[in-house]
DNA sequence: GGGGTAAGTTACCCCGGAGTAACTTCATGT
DNA sequence: ACATGAAGTTACTCCGGGGTAACTTACCCC
């Protein structure tokens, strides 16, 4: 790690704080997303700033304080997305929804999610809560799966027949973000598209087996 | 880091290279998967098999070393499996047949997976090893799903189609092997039945993606 | 215009863990 | 029975990087 195409002449101008410290959260969400979070040094952060460690300690603490405010940037924006399309009665209808409207947020703001992407698979307290935040989008696709199964049926039976999709429905988001981020030009309406297909045929088979028991 | 069931009462009991290393590998695939490839020390290793680090770096040389043995004996017999699976013509039933084989592997050498599983996320230069097996799979499930294309469509486009669904199953098989690995007392019957039942929705997707251009 | 404070710096401490050199001890073959 | 080498140990070095103390400098407001 290196060279960043920051002025170094010495002495930083001068920023607020408010600013710097945004800056400094854009500069860690583009390193941790690129290097990962054991990889990125403090010294890295601070100098993609043209600034030096003991200023994000002056603003963050600690790097896992730092982690901690990013992580929470974007988890907190997630769990409030995912309360308010609960409001949706119809499951199916909630979950193409709820879907849109992670892949808008995925658009909007691709560097923060895939900080939470790449950190989650990692290691530490940090990642604990960034799976966390997964564990609350499992557990959202877990009701709205089981919310499928007809009336009769008990809930506890539903959950534990959707549960694998459950799983493995998010599994392939998250294997499609990354193809998505891999494969330049393809615009939202496209991935939407496609995310949607893939989420009927779960529905579809979480139906047939709720039905077939 | 600390209490491994090891006596310790001193000198080691000695034994030959050929089960000292076995037993270094057991050792460090079940931490590598349990705590991770950073947050295992090359002593943690060692104290598990009740002896001291410079044994561990004259029989692997390095970290990395030990690392890289431990992926090459699941990658390579992954790689061989895909090569043998290329035999069958249709290639739906050599999706089937390979997920198949896949969940037997899964079973037979689960802490093996789990740290491939595990040390894939991470970062480094072995993690990125890691992915490369991970991507030979991706290439294997991209050539199968496009072979399901009629005969006048040219090779790379469909590719191009059968690109995201190829991430997107594999996606889902690996969050399905996070979900198997915790719900206790499921059978490999069950599992190859679920992952089938998945493998054929991604197959109809295809199919009709592939139909409709 | 000068003083107070926030922005910024230099120069350090310290710890954990990778990696090594040099030594000791067991066992086994002739 | 004793030499040789493999199995094992102790006791280090070295370095990256998290974290901090103490100092300096620019800006802003009365």
């Amino acid at each position: 790690m290196s060279s960043e195409t920051i002025d170094r002449s010495r002495p930083a101008r001068r920023l607020p704080r408010a600013e710097r410290e945004a800056q400094m959260l854009r500069a860690a969400a583009g390193l941790f997303a690129s290097h990962g979070f054991h990889a990125t040094s403090m010294d890295d952060v601070a100098a993609a700033c043209g600034v030096t460690k003991p200023m994000v300690y002056s603003y963050f603490g600690s790097k896992e304080g730092l982690m901690t405010t990013l992580l929470e940037q974007t988890g907190n924006a997630l769990l409030a997305s995912l309360a308010a399309m609960m409001a949706i009665a119809d499951p199916a209808q909630r979950f193409r929804e709820t879907v849109r409207h992670l892949i808008a947020q995925l658009y909007a703001e691709t560097a923060n999610w895939q900080v939470v992407l790449t950190v989650m698979r990692g290691e530490g307290p940090v990642a604990e809560k960034a799976r966390g935040y997964r564990a609350a989008l499992i557990q959202a696709s877990l009701i709205t799966l089981a919310a499928l199964a007809p009336p009769d049926m008990p809930e506890a039976t539903a959950r534990r027949i959707v549960s694998p999709y459950a799983y493995a429905v998010l599994g392939a988001a998250e294997a499609g973000s990354e193809w998505w981020l891999k494969t330049p030009g393809v615009t939202l309406e496209e991935t939407v598209t496609l995310a949607l297909k893939v989420v009927d045929a779960f529905i579809n088979l979480c139906r047939k087996d709720l039905g077939a028991s």
